[in-house]
RNA sequence: GCCCGGAUGGUGGAAUGGUAGACACGCAGGACUUAAAAUCCUGUGACCAUUGCGGUUGUGCGGGUUCAAGUCCCGCUCCGGGUACCA
């Protein structure tokens, strides 16, 4: 069991409480160890650990420390250490700074300002789901503004190819993988150099269709690109600064929303396009967001719905340059004339220049793309490049619940790492958790801590920020292997047996961020020969989340569970009486919907409730919580208890009955292969089926009831016992061996065909079970109610699956 | 907006392209009981028919492929997860 217990929520309750969130963190654990110690699950003690232990996070430090010593080379697509870095001769020559900022440049971790949403209220940094859609701080309703904090960062993007790659092979689910794949976001395309009137610097733009160029009609750029300062004209400033300020305002993911109005202004600078040499406006708007490509655009509206939908909102002109691969005349005519997008393939039209001597008239668009990309490599203005959507990984929080990282900036300006040797770097006790003045971290409270001396009398001061939690999580699974090991981060041997993991259960929650950090770490430390494998996690399977009923008012207002109560069926609000609907909706506070597992556990057991969980569904799909459902497994374990623990019911001997015998077989089986394949829910519904057949059967013999037993034990391992004890054994039934499937029992002599006409079964007839095609199917002509359903047709066709179905064709 | 899931009776769900609704809850009727609870038995998608055999229809919506579609393909609707500082 590992607790991952850093975090927002235990912060957010110590700032509210005063109460230290080591105590709340203690506290929770401990209830929920008992819980599940109640629950009879074999999570293995011994390895217990948490994350927020000092012994914990000082290995997670020590992982920060080798990602920031490590950089990655491009050439053999591996991260090294950075000692093994070498330092071009020009760099050498500018002296010891010029080195230090090259090595910098190529760490994995790195030192850098970055924006987060600033409440200057709160006097903190929001999370992105704590900024309404309003621009507001939920908790105060001020209004945040992003600022640029100094931060730590990750560079992931490095590994983006190996990552990407790595997907292939995982036998996870399909469309997990997917969405690692769409985040990482490779596409190919070409970074392009234009010249800009009236100024030296270049405006490069990076286009996933460089063969578009001859529609690029304008361009734009995001209001944080770099070049903004100088491109911006005197006579545009003005407006240019107003639309910076409202763009500021919005998250990234109101820039990029469709369905809202493109914004935007000129700059009043124009552009050169390459390709025809001629003028075309520069426009900043968000809709393009610096993190992506170069932060700018060359915008063909012909050939692209967002510039489209720009260009016609602010009468920019729009130049088909293919004629499109359509049927529809009157389309092709619109998307000709520049009245419609289309950004599918087609033959280049308006697509030569006599000045720049280039022509792709006639081209298709794959050879378009490389024309153009090569004229533009042979002219020096642009080359061939792969770009990724996975951005650097912001890797610091200012918050105080988190580890802290093992950094000292020094007043000269050096920045240094803690010595391993030195590791944990403890969290200072605190008394308040609420960030400084400026936006620190509530660590620069801690003012001991904080200031630090080397041995020549140099001053510094400890890093502020903290680890997020995506750290103590990202390698948990490795600290499994050897928990206790003081000096090592695990045994390498214990290692190179225990990795990677077989088989890992988590939320779909967890499908991009925690599973593809994780990742990322772990590809680091294979590279620094740490680990053994290259990828952590073999086999994934995501559980769905259990939901709960609440309730809400006709206009839709939530109520709380404790507000509610049931009449006939009804629900009405316990004060205003008002009748009210029952919905599913997540486990929350707010709703007071959640289920305790003791509540559950005091009134029905722990196998009850075991059980229930995994009978609700297939485990992989979200479901409600229903107490009824509880009770209904309690019924059969009840029934079970009552049958298998009454002496008449247990006959002497080992003769047993066939259909016994054979349902006993078949249950084993299906039990055996759900389980493999975690799907609980029949594996209980095929031993409520065998139950009921033997208390209709009425007796069985000693053996079956001992193999029952055995196969509800997993599920039911404390009743299991209790009956296994019963049965007149003395050891304990958790190390019994699994029985073994007989196949002689599950022979069949026959089959009940399903004979249907026209795919639409009309009657059943049983034939053995090696009867070949002929002679079921005259033995099917010939019969009764075959004839009956015919009429006077004749069949045109007849489908016999052998075992499985017959079907008559009539026309 | 974008990416990924999902939708089957009153409810949770079952169904290698081959008998839709297993199993369970709930509900109805019955047995036991002075009564209730518990337990046991029977029925239970909807509609029609009912004296019985039965018939029609039905897996979010609209198309398609197939001898056969809950399952495969195309186009939608609604719900859930993620969207980089919740983890």
């Amino acid at each position: 069991m590992g607790w991952d217990a850093f975090g927002l929520p235990a912060e957010q309750y110590a700032i509210q409480t005063g109460t230290h969130p080591s105590i709340t963190t203690k506290n929770n654990c401990d209830t929920f160890r008992r819980q599940i110690k109640e629950l009879g699950l074999s999570y293995d003690w011994d390895r217990e650990i948490n994350t927020t232990d000092p012994n914990y996070y000082k290995w997670t430090q020590s992982i920060f420390i080798k990602l920031y010593n490590t950089w990655f080379d491009d050439q053999l697509q591996k991260g090294r250490p950075v000692s093994e870095l070498k330092i071009p001769e020009d760099i050498l020559k500018s002296g010891k700074a010029g080195v230090r900022k090259y090595i910098d440049s190529k760490r994995l971790a790195y030192y850098d300002d970055a924006q987060v949403w600033w409440c200057s209220n709160c006097r903190i940094v929001c999370a992105n789901e704590e900024v309404l859609t309003d621009g507001s701080h939920e908790k105060c309703g001020n209004i945040v503004e992003k600022k640029n904090l100094k931060q730590w960062l990750l560079r992931i993007p490095l590994y983006a190819e190996r990552l990407l790659k790595g997907i292939d092979d995982l036998d996870w689910p399909e469309g997990i993988k997917d969405m690692q794949r769409n985040w990482i976001g490779r596409s190919s395309g070409a970074e392009v150099d234009f010249n800009l009137y009236g100024l030296e610097e270049k405006l490069t733009v990076f286009t996933t269709r460089p063969d578009t160029l001859f529609g690029a009609t304008y361009m734009v750029i995001a209001p944080e690109h770099n070049l903004l300062d100088k491109i911006t004209t005197p006579e545009a400033s003005r407006s240019v600064m107003d639309y910076i300020k409202s763009a500021s305002l919005k998250s990234d993911l109101d820039r990029t929303d469709l369905s809202k109005e493109k914004t935007g202004v000129f700059t009043g600078r124009y552009a050169i396009n390459p390709v025809n040499l001629k003028k075309i406006p520069v426009w900043i708007a968000d809709y393009v967001l610096t993190g992506y490509g170069t932060g700018a655009i060359m915008a063909v509206p012909a050939h692209d719905t967002r510039d489209f939908e720009f260009a016609e909102k602010f009468n920019l002109p729009i130049v088909c340059i293919q004629d499109p691969d359509v049927t529809d005349a009157d389309q092709k005519k619109r998307i000709i004339a520049g009245k419609e997008c289309w950004t599918e393939d087609g033959k280049y039209i308006n697509s030569s220049d006599k000045q720049t001597g280039i022509d792709i008239n006639g081209l298709n668009k794959e050879t378009g793309i490389s024309e153009i990309t090569s004229w533009l490599e042979s002219k020096g203005i642009g080359k061939a490049k792969i770009n990724y959507k996975i951005r650097d990984w912001l890797f610091s929080r200012q918050r105080y619940w988190g580890e802290p990282f093992p950094v000292i900036h020094w007043d000269d300006g050096e920045i240094t790492l803690v010595d391993e040797k030195e590791l944990p770097l403890q969290l200072p006790e605190l008394e308040k958790y609420l960030p400084g003045e400026t936006g620190e971290s509530p660590l620069s409270n801690a003012t001991d801590w904080l200031s630090v001396k080397d041995s020549s009398g140099r001053t510094g001061r400890r890093e502020t920020n903290t680890m997020p939690q995506w750290a103590g999580s990202c390698w948990y699974y490795l600290r499994f292997i050897d928990p206790k090991n003081d000096n090592q981060i695990f045994s390498p041997e214990k290692e190179k047996y225990w990795m990677p993991v077989d088989l890992y259960i988590g939320g779909a929650e967890h499908a991009v961020l925690h599973l593809l950090y994780s990742r990322f770490w772990h590809k680091v430390l294979f590279d620094l020969g740490i680990v053994s494998t290259d990828e952590p996690y073999k086999r994934l399977f995501n559980q769905g989340m259990i939901l709960a009923f609440a309730y809400e008012t006709e206009t839709g207002a939530k109520v709380a569970s404790d507000l509610v109560e049931e009449r006939d069926g009804k629900f009405y609000h316990k004060e205003t009486r008002d009748e009210l609907r029952q919905i599913v909706a997540k486990m929350s506070k707010t709703l007071k919907n959640v289920v305790n597992p003791d509540d559950v556990t005091s009134k029905y057991g722990a196998d009850s409730l075991r059980l229930y969980e995994m009978f609700m569904g297939p485990l992989d799909v979200t479901k409600p919580w229903d107490d009824k459902g509880v009770k209904g497994v309690f019924g059969f374990l009840s029934r079970a208890f009552r049958f298998i623990s009454n002496p008449e019911n247990i006959l002497p001997g080992s003769e047993e009955d066939r259909e016994i015998l054979k349902g006993l077989h078949q249950t084993i089986k299906k039990i055996q292969s759900d389980i493999e394949n975690l799907r609980f829910n029949t594996a209980i519904s095929a031993m409520m089926i065998f139950l009921n057949l033997i208390i209709k059967k009425g007796k069985i013999t000693l053996t079956t009831a001992e193999t029952f037993v055995k196969v509800l034990s997993p599920f039911a391992p404390h009743l299991s016992e209790e009956l296994w004890l019963i049965l007149g054994n003395c050891s304990t039934i958790a190390y019994e061996p699994w029985p073994s499937v007989n196949e002689e029992y599950l022979k069949e002599d026959v089959f009940e065909y399903p004979v249907s006409f026209n795919g639409k079964m009309r009657f059943k007839i049983e034939l053995p079970v090696n009867m070949d095609k002929n002679e079921i199917i005259s033995i099917i002509l010939s019969d009764e109610r075959t004839k009956r359903w015919l009429g006077d047709k004749e069949p045109s066709n007849i489908i016999v699956v052998p075992n499985r179905i017959v079907n008559i064709v009539i026309k």
